[in-house]
DNA sequence: GCAGCTGCTGTTAGCGGTAACATAGCTGTT
DNA sequence: AACAGCTATGTTACCGCTAACAGCAGCTGC
């Protein structure tokens, strides 16, 4: 802090370790980053005297001098709904082993927000960007055509990448489990989810999920939005109200697990038949659901694969920078769990 | 990308902008940090001609020349338990009407990898620094002491700040818990938890849970401990295993919330009377709970109010620094639930 | 008419490192 | 002995921006 035991001390640079261990910054510089040949003794010298004094490099001026920068920015709508940090593992994992750090910025689903984010990552000049989604304003699409360094959007592949893309189709995925669900002989089916203005992902697999029930010669019998609150919570609340408007309803598809995860609950505490007389499917295939007294139906995201895969890419270009872009479309699995019925 | 559509461009400087713009890089500078008098026409003439090139600031340049980073080291253990994320948001709360920027850095409980993290942070020599915890290596503690920038520990006070500290007693937590329920009239009390060699705070909840039992002539019947995996299925099995055990326990308490509702539904699962056969309760006070069949007994931790404090704390020094340190203590409240019977 | 503003713009000298090149001392070779 | 070929270190010139100061109009006031 402030005022520390012993004089005003202003922060220690090359010059004051160069001068403890009596070689020139130069040297001090390259036993530090371990570049060039330096003696055993004088890297010993040098090594103890930085200790000693506590010297911590400044990244901000050799960031300047080298034109190098260590950082890889990740660009995401939320931390707080289990899928983002999951990703960010993915990425942690393999940026692990090089030696690039992740930078996070939050938009909160708000592209105007994810614009300012860029805009200040893209300042500090990093080595890379990973963001979510393929849907942008113009201005950030601009900025990242234009920044000369890899760029990987993720989890979403349907549409048009900017360079590289790891995702997965949110349409196909929507698509699927109808097929599923229409397959198990439901006929009268719901759809709960967030409100999405900007949840484009939620808004293809919801297209995805319709389209096929009209191939099926369905429709939706019904919906329900929610922003706000406690999934959980939320989850119960939409799954009471649409209940009460449409008592013949057979299948309730949420659009993730954790209001999912509400309904089910609600569902058993009314003592309503799952899957015989309602069946529940969610999307995500997060940790939560294993723990509840019935597992839900969902499809993984493939969120751990996706962080990995797209720390790898920035990794690679960052080793190698002539490599191209590259898509990389993963396949989520459904997980049929017990909620909806099996013939 | 790589190579887009013109010519191979290098990225831009504050030159190019001057030369669009036909005046000196000193005045774009300006312009672009609305620092200086500046003439309505030239700011119009510089502010187009970035935009139009698509500019963007060198910020490792700018803060290299005014030694300044508007930047705020946040240094937390993990993002995946929804606790920390609160604490995030009341920081960007408070951040977002400043200069200042959060940057993150993850743990996983472990010091040394705290130790390095910090040590990454510190080289880019932030404008303060957030961290979790009163306990770090000694090698973090030397260099949060010389850094002279503030610090702010945060979400603990029991123990000796290096700085700041903005938090609740973790100690006097679990002593309140305890005595609510030996008022309640359980006796057969056991304690379910994180295995937690760093989990410090867990663990200065036990202690004064366990120093309150003790005050009430009490002990905790038994103990079980977990670590890894879903927090809500360990939840489940702990008390399976735990009541299979000690069949005759009255009161299971959980080091936070996600295992508690574990335990919750098991219960429910099985019949069993909470609260009159068993009663329960968490800690944390995480929203997640309001969607339970049964409000689970809990404490919140007060993650929003912690994250705000700690922020204002940075952004006070930021704009008047010759502030003295302080510690804020945070009281969290006890909500009973309806897993704690009431007499 | 001129000192003394005020308002706008330019010049200079770094910030604390690192790339690239230069140099000094040693080998081992022929 | 002379020289190439090391290895270990030092020197120089920036990296892109901003603080601090300098300059120069055009006014104001007396």
């Amino acid at each position: 802090m402030k005022s520390q035991g012993t004089e005003p001390r202003r922060t220690l640079t090359l010059r004051d370790v160069s001068e403890a261990s009596g070689v020139s910054e130069m040297t001090v510089s390259r036993v530090l980053r371990n570049r060039g040949d330096v003696s055993g003794t004088t890297r010993a010298r040098v090594l103890e005297a930085a200790r000693t004094l506590g010297y911590v490099p400044n990244k901000i001026a050799g960031a300047l001098a080298s034109q190098r920068v260590n950082l890889v920015g990740v660009i995401i709508p939320s931390l707080s709904n289990m899928v983002f940090p999951e990703v960010m593992t993915g990425i942690s994992e393999v940026l692990d082993n090089t030696d690039l750090q992740p930078v996070v910025g939050v938009t909160n689903y708000s592209p105007a927000r994810e614009e300012a984010v860029l805009y200040e990552m893209l300042s500090w000049r990093p080595s890379g960007v990973i963001l979510a989604g393929l849907e942008h304003t113009a201005a950030a699409r601009a900025m990242l055509a234009q920044a000369g360094i890899p760029i990987v959007e993720i989890m979403d592949i349907d549409g048009q990448p900017i360079d590289n893309a790891v995702g997965i189709s949110h349409r196909r995925a929507g698509r699927q489990m109808a097929e599923a669900i229409v397959a198990s002989g439901y006929r009268k089916i719901a759809f709960l989810g967030t409100q999405m203005p900007d949840d484009y992902r939620a808004r293809k697999r919801l297209d995805g999920f319709e389209e096929a029930l009209k191939r099926a010669g369905l429709a939706l019998v019904d919906r329900e939005f929610y922003s706000g609150g406690s999934a959980l919570l939320k989850g119960r609340e939409m799954t009471h109200a649409l209940l009460a408007r449409n008592p013949d309803v057979d299948f309730l598809y949420y659009s993730n697990d954790m209001i999912g995860a509400g309904g089910l609950l609600y569902c058993l505490d009314k003592g309503i038949d799952v899957p015989g007389k309602v069946g529940l499917a969610g999307f995500n295939g997060v940790e939560l659901l294993d723990g509840l007294p019935r597992k839900l139906a969902t499809m993984d995201a493939c969120r751990l694969e996706i962080g990995r895969r797209a720390a790898q890419i920035i990794a690679g270009h960052n080793a190698a920078p002539d490599i191209g872009s590259e898509v990389v479309e993963l396949f989520p699995t459904l997980q049929p769990g017990d909620t909806i019925r099996h013939f």
